[in-house]
DNA sequence: AAGGTGACCGGGA
DNA sequence: ATCCCGGCCACCT
């Protein structure tokens, strides 16, 4: 896989934004796509997380001290679908594994993978960097 | 270079 | 509630 500066940018805002999701909270691909101003790119923010390991070591490799990103500290668990539930993803075992980080700081996770959005969301209109 | 894919989303049946 | 579909757009073949 490939990445153009342009979606540098675009990923490490990305990270960096999910780096603000608050311990026990949870929002949506498309809310992070909403906040970096790219409502129409929900599905770009699911494949930054897909690639996350990937695609940090790339950035990684030019960026300045302060941008690092340490893949492991990007709460990626706390990314879920609009419609309140843990992506699939094809392997039923990332799904039990996001709801174990989930409930380990105490996120009610239904055996459906469904989460109380009333509840659990953060879905503010904007974040300060 | 054209067509396929997808950690998405909203609406309609 | 659940499934399906069309729209979306950067990336990948």
């Amino acid at each position: 896989m490939k990445i153009t500066d342009e979606s540098k940018v675009f990923y490490h805002s990305v990270y960096a934004l999910i780096g603000k999701i608050p311990y026990g909270k949870v929002t949506s691909y498309g809310h992070i796509a909403y906040l970096l101003n790219r409502p129409q790119n929900s599905r770009l923010v699911g494949s930054s997380l897909k690639h996350l390991k990937f695609i940090a070591e790339s950035l990684n490799r030019e960026a300045n001290p302060e941008d690092i990103i340490e893949p492991e500290s990007v709460p990626w668990w706390r990314v879920i679908s609009s419609a309140g539930k843990i992506s699939p993803r094809g392997n039923s075992d990332n799904e039990s594994r996001q709801a174990r980080f989930l409930r380990e700081e105490g996120v009610e996770v239904s055996n459906a993978y469904r989460i109380d959005l009333e509840k659990y969301g953060w879905f503010p209109d904007e974040v300060d960097f």
